[in-house]
DNA sequence: CGAGATGTACGTAAGTACATCTCGGTGCTTTACT
């Protein structure tokens, strides 16, 4: 691997170097395989994508080099609360002022200030969410910098929000080359192989070097309670939290249902906490505070809480609701138990419930849409979203999706001052390119909220489901969970091992219409496959032994 | 897609049955008001 231009003309950290100074700046005695690996591939110039689940020390994996290069390294974070929290644990590493957050709670001189000080003293680290990062006013302070290294924390946000709720997360790639290209390093606890090729793409990695760990969490006991009726969910549901010892969080799909149960649950004597992003910050805020402090048996949450919660001994996860995705589900059941004591993660699983899943991956945008933003690119570009706006008299967000659409597949070209058409585009190809890209994205969406309902509806273990999921191969049989601990789980297995050779997990497969794929789940009667173009699909082996060359085995042929 | 609220037909009083409408998750930022 040939390193990148960043490592020439200075002198590259070595190991024994980065292992020194993460003993005398940041206090790690020892640091293990993967988070030395990340510092040196970083430290040489290269790209970086390290999935390490919490409390593994992801941090020192950017801190220790970033403090050890020469220049300043640019942090994108997603969430100023957690901005805070990382610049208060460096300059409490470091002493002094060696970390700043740049954002809109700055006010315009401290902001000044801010800068002054990032230009021209001692500063290592800056942190900035994306909508920074995209604002030409931020760009050009930073162009007076030396960058030396660019990394993007929490980065799985960038393939679940980058798309249309933040789609500044795409421009992230652009402003990575006016700062003169650094290495590009993301970081995230939990991604599937789908998130992290997603991540890759979205930050135009270069052959990264890939940091993995194991996703398994042992001591976390999984189990799923099936429900028909919504009114018995909700009882069970109650009945389940109160059965169980504190602290702990309850996830509803909705602000209704969160308030709804903390109410229930504080009519039956329980200390109970509603959070959502529609709650005032102050009461926000106070929630936090009151589970930290252990004044809290119960958070009910919408998605909204989470992202920076390190209390180590949540004893319970428990799901009212299933998520979007068994990415969010992971993140989310993984908040219990980090002090490795045994904790719970319960789903409550009604199959009418996906249904709200289904209805926020959202549907097709409009033809005349796409056709009217791609008109008007054509005819007064290079324009920004803002401007352009003006014009559609779109909301931000569905122009956003629709500008992402048409980019992606190649109809306009992002540049410096805004977008412009691609030569060859006319508008009838573009918005046929646009509907084909956003279907094969939806189809991909629509196929994760399948896998979740594969999680609630098999009979395997439950574990073992989860892990393949995360493209880690296990033994199929965890004990800890309540397949397990019925049996059905070793009958399934049973019937597994029976199977004929060739389908293997992780091998890889070609399908005569659907193109490339990974075999990510095997069961006695069909596969799992994700494939690139069209997501998770099960595949019958009846109809795979019936149709010969519908699906083959091995290396993917050249060419269909 | 599904739940809950509201509306309509029926047929002559008040409630039942069915149709139609509305809403649902995540955060940055900037700007115009109290």
């Amino acid at each position: 691997m040939q390193d990148n231009q960043h490592s020439q003309g200075r002198t590259v950290p070595s190991a024994d170097e980065l292992r020194q100074a993460a003993r005398d700046l940041f206090g790690l005695d020892t640091l293990r395989t993967g988070q030395l690996e990340g510092m040196e591939a970083a430290a040489r110039g290269r790209d970086v994508l390290a999935v390490l689940p919490t409390g593994f020390g992801k941090s020192a994996i950017y801190q220790v080099p970033g403090a050890l290069l020469p220049g300043t390294t640019v942090v994108v974070s997603p969430l100023v609360a957690l901005q805070r929290d990382q610049v208060e644990a460096i300059n409490a590493d470091l002493g002094g002022r060696r970390a700043y957050a740049v954002n809109s709670q700055l006010g315009a001189r401290a902001e000044q200030a801010v800068w002054s000080a990032v230009e021209s003293t001692e500063a290592k680290f800056v942190f900035l969410a994306p909508e920074q990062l995209a604002r030409e006013e931020t760009v050009e302070h930073l162009t007076r910098c030396s960058i030396s290294l660019f990394v993007v924390d929490e980065a799985h946000c960038i393939s679940s929000w980058g798309h249309d709720f933040r789609p500044d997360y795409l421009t992230l790639p652009a402003a990575a080359q006016r700062l003169g290209r650094p290495p590009v390093m993301a970081l995230a606890a939990t991604a599937s192989p789908h998130v992290r090729a997603d991540v890759a793409e979205r930050l135009d990695m270069q052959e990264p070097a890939t940091i993995l760990q194991s996703f398994d969490r042992p001591n976390l006991h999984l189990e799923v309670v099936r429900h028909h009726e919504d009114r018995g969910k909700r009882n069970g549901v109650l009945d389940c939290i109160e059965a169980l010892q504190g602290p702990g969080l309850l996830y509803a799909a909705t602000r209704k249902d969160t308030e709804w149960y903390a109410a229930e649950l504080a009519a039956r004597g329980l200390r109970a906490e509603a959070y959502h992003a529609g709650r005032r910050a102050a009461d926000r805020t106070a929630v936090h505070e009151r589970i930290h402090s252990n004044d809290v048996d119960v958070v009910v949450a919408t998605t909204a809480f989470g992202m920076g919660i390190d209390k180590p001994d949540v004893r319970f996860v428990v799901h009212a609701s299933i998520p979007d995705s068994l990415d969010s589900y992971y993140q989310e059941v993984g908040r219990a138990g980090r002090d490795g004591e045994p904790a719970r993660a319960i789903l409550h699983y009604r199959s009418q419930d996906l249904g709200l899943q289904q209805f926020f991956v959202g549907h097709a945008p409009d033809e005349a849409d796409l056709a009217a933003v791609f008109t008007a690119v054509q005819d007064s570009g290079p324009v920004r979203p803002a401007a352009l706006a003006r014009q559609t008299g779109m909301s931000a967000r569905k122009q956003a999706r629709i500008l992402n659409l048409l980019e992606h597949s190649g109809s306009i070209l992002a540049g410096r001052k805004g977008y412009r058409a691609a030569r060859s585009a006319d508008a009838a190809t573009a918005v046929e390119r646009a509907l084909a890209e956003a279907d094969s994205r939806h189809r991909i969406d629509q196929s994760r909220v399948e896998m979740s309902r594969g999680y609630a509806e098999t009979d395997k273990c439950r574990r073992d489901f989860l892990l393949n999921y995360f493209g880690e191969d296990t033994d199929g049989y965890c004990g800890n969970c309540d397949n397990c601990e019925e049996g059905s789980a070793a009958e399934a297995k049973a019937l597994e091992d029976a199977l004929p050779a060739g389908y293997a997990m992780q091998a890889p497969v070609r399908h005569r219409e659907w193109g490339p794929g990974t075999v990510m789940g095997v069961l006695p009667d069909r596969i799992t496959v994700l494939f690139e173009s069209v997501g998770y699909k099960d595949l019958s082996l009846k109809l795979i032994e019936e149709d010969e060359g519908l699906l083959e085995v091995g290396e993917a042929p050249a060419g269909p």
